[in-house]
RNA sequence: GCUAGGGUGGUGGAGUGGUCUAACACACGAGACUGUAAAUCUCGCGCCGCAAGGCUUCGGGGGUUCAAAUCCCUCCCCUAGCA
């Protein structure tokens, strides 16, 4: 079976650096998963570190007016894993995006299904119990295995709802397609804060501000999903001159500390991850041996 | 010193005699999540308790009232204007 390494983990703990030695040491290549760096041109916002002479696959897939998905991301990203290692090559999955860790790994059953814009259209503006009546009137079944927070979710209600019209039946992949190995990086809550503090400092004077200039007057606009990334999304009131640059990078600071949680919450329930301390004085030395013994194997 | 307006929870900010632990929002905590996932959504958030329930809050002190964050007195502090 082809063997895919995973690094995963909540922002900032250092898993491209990580990623980028472990490249060297097992001749392998480092695959984004990120659902932010896939687009073009927001570079310091989403933290893309960019070595030297060294290719990091699923930077920079769409244009950032575009709209992406999962669906989209597992399909390119399968097949870089397939050209990976057809060249004897050890592809190593990096990122923080669970969702999209999750695509490549276990696949998602239901991502074939498209978007159909025409029954979102009809659906706008639905209440919860409505979009949840209607659901329950195309798949019952769905409707009551849904939970209390998804119930009242109208993204999630549209999509379910997306689903089940799509009479598509769902098909879950059941046996693994990769050898793969999860390690997972994290840092104790008291050094977060810190940590992120000084890289939104650093961001800041990178240019963000100019970089956002760039994107509105490349006609992005605050409405695409690209901007609503952490890093752009608030310095919305800014560009509006409702807001100070004190005040903005506050509010980044927090969202990203809110992020590491939720980032934390999502992996901490996959089993099968490993984790590192980075904080950690010689957590490297033990990791490299295990990622060893696993690419012996 | 005078005049006017204020002092409410971690923050902004409602409430102006009873239904007030106090709207709403933010922050914070816990969580959900199979095509937007750095998105979206849920729950909690004075203190004690698993719970039932109990206890305590609206600058300090005193008073009126069956009942006060809300009315009165007094003290302290803030803001604006005048001296």
């Amino acid at each position: 079976m082809q063997k895919l390494l995973i690094v995963c983990g909540p922002t900032g703990t250092g898993k491209t650096n990580l990623a980028l030695t472990l490249a060297k040491k097992f001749n392998g290549e480092i695959v984004s998963a990120d659902s932010r760096q896939v687009y073009k041109e927001l570079n310091i916002g989403t933290g893309k570190d960019l070595p030297q002479g060294i290719k990091i696959w699923g930077y920079d897939l769409v244009d950032p007016k575009q709209k992406f998905s999962v669906s989209e991301y597992e399909n390119i990203i399968n097949n870089v894993i397939e050209d990976i290692s057809n060249r004897n090559k050890l592809p190593i999955l990096t990122g923080g995006t669970g969702l999209y860790i999750k695509s490549i790994v276990d696949g998602i059953g239901t991502a074939s299904i498209a978007p159909n814009l025409n029954l979102r259209a009809t659906l706008e503006g639905k209440t919860p119990p409505e979009l949840f009546d209607i659901l329950a009137q195309f798949d019952s079944l769905k409707a009551a295995s849904m939970n209390q927070s998804d119930r009242v979710n109208p993204r999630r209600l549209v999509r379910a709802i997306e689903v089940a019209e799509s009479g598509v039946k769902i098909t879950q992949r059941n046996k693994p397609k990769y050898d793969s190995l999860f390690i997972g990086l994290t840092r104790p809550q008291e050094l977060v804060k810190n940590q992120i503090e000084k890289r939104v400092q650093e961001r800041f004077k990178q240019g963000i501000v100019e970089e956002i200039k760039n994107l509105l007057k490349d006609g992005v606009t605050w409405d695409d999903q690209s901007m609503s990334s952490m890093g752009y999304k608030e310095w919305k009131d800014y560009f509006a001159d409702t807001k100070e640059v004190k005040e903005v990078l506050k509010e980044w600071v927090q969202n990203e500390i809110a992020y590491v949680k939720r980032q934390m919450v999502w992996f901490k329930k996959d089993k099968r991850i490993f984790w590192f301390d980075v904080s950690g004085l010689n957590y490297q030395e033990k990791l490299e041996k295990m990622v060893k013994k696993w690419y012996a194997s």
